[in-house]
DNA sequence: CGTAGCCAGCTTTTT
DNA sequence: GCTGGCTACG
């Protein structure tokens, strides 16, 4: 199959390097796709060409991504491109298609076909619950460790029994991981690295299901592939039948091809188990021959693409990309220096209003911090200024407190066994079951290895009483829900909890009102969305699928499963899995949105890991200051300092036409002022690309010249000799004067007697190099200093040993 | 049983 | 400096 077969509006306005990804013959290749190359698009059209080309049928396609956005945008893209059903072809998250996989062969899985899957709050309240049971000491092996344990072996592939335990302490770890397994499987709950795992154990021990599957999938395409984990990579290596289960019996050979796209110059998330050398060893042990980097990029100017790439170059460990543009140069990069983090807001807020008497819409301007907790001084200064904002992150939809707690009363409808919803749901709102109560009511439930619901027929007196009549209620609701739309069993329920007559009583409840009533609008959008019931998806049956009709019929093997969240009906009795758990499925699949107002135009605040994928016409990267961006926890060792840059590689390309660099000499944090040095990542910059709008100061981490005190006012860099979308102003002309925000500090003469050291003071030592005075305390012979050190961290010294040289 | 108050911790996060 | 989780008290 050629090109020129294919549709040419498919194919046009390609560029050479698109069009040859588009277009790769069958086998397995990596496409290195740099920041704003026209990723999706390529990914996208890939798919609709090799179905337009008959080279495959939408049942042949396995697409893969990280989120249930992108997996959605992939969707809405190619059913605008071809007039197919999506809904027919496996596109979807890595855990949403295990999902899938798991309800079509819940019986192999050893699953109960409603399983339900436990988030991240529900698999630590599952092992507190767990430490409670056996008396397990938070404060010796903190659950939240234990947690990151568990999570750790299921992506490495390791089952309780298959960790090599050497020390007391991982031999516990590994109990208590044994243990949480039993009380998983016992209630019928699977958290997300299970879905991963389980999955991919069954196609491990199941070779007529893994053949059947390796059969169908003979295109696999996976976004994002620099993000894959250990358990992931294996999963498509797996699927696509490369490695130790290609061949069983010699005779079947798999022809699932893979396609991998990624960059590895945008991997951020070493810290939660993506493997960038997943790239390297798919190359290696997929025999990869086509290779093919998109680095043209049609989002930015030279001056910010020539930062990134200079930026990015100091990393070692690369596949090597440069990204080009035929844009021109754009604006410059604007550098601004602050003299403390409220002023460096301030001077934001400004700059913001500016832009938006320029016409730039408040959505178009975003501000990218390194943490979270940067984001509250900034918030202020928007909230002053009566600035609309929105700020990504925190708690979603499902995540909300009033929401799991409906969804706990949902979930025991659906399965009266699961112990981690029994427990959030009997005594909220309060009913008068105590903690007295309930531990009666885990003695005996573990006594007889039972759910808890179960161990109340044995529970005597009041307490049993009062668990029953609770348990009798939710028995009742559920009698009463029978047969209703998912709707009104939610509506029912809330009714029932006594949950919004709760949340109404609080004078602080209006909100958690509102999403409860949310709920109800949740599950009839996820009706419709969904299709649930009436909209079960015919494909038509091709040439794949006839072939597919041979695989044993008793596994349920259903090309025409609906996509997403839906379950695929049970393949003997043909039973499919009610409305209520299908949402709940979703619900604990995708959280939802963080924020309310979504369509509203207001500035954009967010963490550089939050941006990624994004792209904004004017982008603020604000806290460049050594400590926060490089993050004092990963400047330390090489391949995290890598991973910082990388980073910062990600927000600096995700700026269309303007971008902003901005530090600050002092910063709040943690309750106490600190003095941080600029960022290392300045001196990687090149100069002809930025713009220093306050005066650019010698050297990495000065801010030397001409002292505090004096030598501002007189040396900001003169507005001249921009070009791009906004118009350089004249200096003062909109009331913006940055000696209001430049203002260096003035020297806090705080100092000790006996030395001259003062805070804010740069210094020399023979070890830890370059450093800065953050604070100073005791005098003569006991003086100390706190001194911050770029490489080293933050050091207390004593003065009179020390051997520090005074810097200018 | 509910809540006030105290103390520890504090990078990044999707499913 | 703020938040979330736990303890101790009313």
């Amino acid at each position: 199959m050629t090109p020129q077969t294919a549709d040419a509006g498919l194919l046009h306005n390609l560029n050479p390097e698109q069009l040859a990804a588009v277009t790769l013959p069958a086998e397995h290749a990596l496409i290195l796709a740099g920041a704003g190359s026209g990723k999706t698009r390529v990914l996208t059209t890939r798919i609709a060409w090799l179905l337009q080309t008959g080279q495959v049928s939408p049942g042949g396609i396995l697409a893969v991504t990280f989120t249930n956005k992108a997996a959605k945008e992939m969707m809405t893209r190619l059913g605008a491109m071809l007039p197919v059903n999506v809904r027919g072809m496996w596109i979807g998250t890595f855990h949403g298609l295990c999902n899938r996989f798991l309800r079509a062969h819940y019986k192999l899985a050893n699953l109960p076909q409603a399983f339900q899957i436990l988030d991240t709050q529900d698999q630590l309240s599952s092992i507190k619950r767990l430490y409670k049971q056996f008396g397990v000491d938070d404060e010796r092996y903190p659950a939240k460790q234990t947690q990151w344990f568990i999570g750790g072996c299921k992506e490495d592939g390791l089952r309780p029994n298959a960790v090599v335990a050497r020390d007391d302490e991982t031999r516990k770890k590994v109990e208590l991981y044994q243990l949480y397994e039993e009380q998983c499987q016992r209630e019928g709950v699977v958290d997300f690295g299970e879905l991963m795992l389980r999955s991919y154990e069954l196609l491990q021990g199941n070779d007529p299901i893994r053949e059947h599957y390796q059969r169908r999938f003979r295109h696999i395409l996976i976004d994002e592939f620099q993000d894959t984990n250990k358990l992931q990579y294996a999963w498509i290596k797996m699927l696509a039948g490369t490695g130790a289960h290609s061949s069983v019996d010699g005779a079947f050979q798999p022809t699932g091809c893979v396609l991998a796209v990624g960059d590895d110059d945008q991997s951020i998330y070493a810290f939660r188990g993506a493997r960038v050398g997943n790239m390297a060893d798919f190359v290696r042990e997929f025999g990869v021959q086509h290779q093919i980097k998109l680095e043209e990029n049609y989002r930015s100017g030279s001056n910010i693409l020539d930062s990134a790439n200079a930026l990015i170059s100091h990393n070692s460990k690369r596949l090597g990309k440069n990204l080009r543009t035929a844009q021109g140069p754009g604006e410059p990069v604007r550098v601004f220096e602050a003299s403390s983090d409220f002023l460096e807001a301030n001077w934001m807020v400004d700059e913001m209003k500016q832009l938006v008497r320029e016409d730039v819409e408040r959505k178009e301007i975003a501000v990218l911090y390194r943490s979270n907790a940067q984001s509250r001084v900034i918030e202020t200064s928007l909230f002053n200024a009566g600035m609309p904002y929105k700020v990504y992150g925190g708690l979603r939809f499902f995540e909300r407190a009033e929401i799991k707690n409906a969804l706990a009363y949902l979930r025991l409808l659906e399965n009266p066994r699961d112990d981690t919803s029994f427990m959030r749901a009997v005594n909220f709102p309060p009913r008068g079951i105590g903690a007295r109560s309930l531990e009666q009511l885990q003695d005996v439930a573990r006594a007889s290895g039972c759910a808890l619901s179960d161990a109340v027929s044995a529970l005597t007196g009041k307490a049993g009483a009062n668990i029953g009549a609770f348990l009798a209620g939710i028995d009742v609701l559920r009698e009463q829900t029978q047969g209703l739309s998912l709707r009104d069993i939610i509506a029912a329920t809330l009714d029932h909890s006594g949950l919004i007559t709760h949340y109404k009583a609080d004078r602080e409840g209006a909100d958690r009102v509102e999403n409860l009533e949310e709920l109800v609008n949740a599950a009839e959008s996820f009706v419709s969305i969904e299709g649930f019931g009436r909209d079960a998806v015919a494909l038509p049956v091709d040439e794949l699928g006839q072939a597919l009709t041979q695989s044993p019929a008793s596994q349920g093997l259903d090309l025409n499963q609906p996509v997403l969240d839906m379950p695929a009906p049970d393949a003997d009795t043909g039973e499919t899995l009610s409305p209520l758990a299908a949402f709940l499925t979703h619900a604990a699949l995708e959280a939802g949105d963080n924020q309310a107002q979504a369509g509203q135009d207001a500035i954009q605040l967010m963490t550089v890991h939050a941006s990624k994928g994004l792209e904004f016409d004017c982008v603020f990267i604000t806290g460049m200051e050594e400590g926060l961006f490089p993050h004092e926890n990963s400047m330390t060792d090489r391949d995290s300092l890598e991973e910082e840059r990388r980073l910062m590689y990600v927000a600096i390309t995700r700026a269309r036409k303007r971008l902003y660099l901005s530090h600050s000499q002092t910063r709040m944090l943690h309750g106490q002022t600190r003095y941080n040095l600029k960022s290392r990542f300045f001196e990687e910059l090149p100069e002809e690309a930025l713009k220093w709008i306050t005066p650019k100061q010698s050297g990495f981490g000065g801010h030397s010249s001409g002292g505090f005190g004096g030598g501002f006012g007189s040396g900001y860099a003169s507005h001249s000799g921009a070009t791009g979308a906004y118009p350089e102003r004249a200096r003062g002309q909109f009331g913006t004067d940055y000696s209001k925000y430049a203002a260096p500090v003035p020297p806090q003469r705080q100092e000790a007697s006996g030395h001259s050291f003062k805070v804010g003071q740069k210094l020399f030592h023979a070890k830890f190099g370059e450093g800065k005075v953050t604070a100073l305390e005791g005098s003569g012979d006991d003086a100390r200093a706190q001194i911050n050190f770029p490489r080293h961290g933050v050091k207390w010294l004593a003065l009179s040993v020390a051997k520090l040289t005074p810097l200018p």
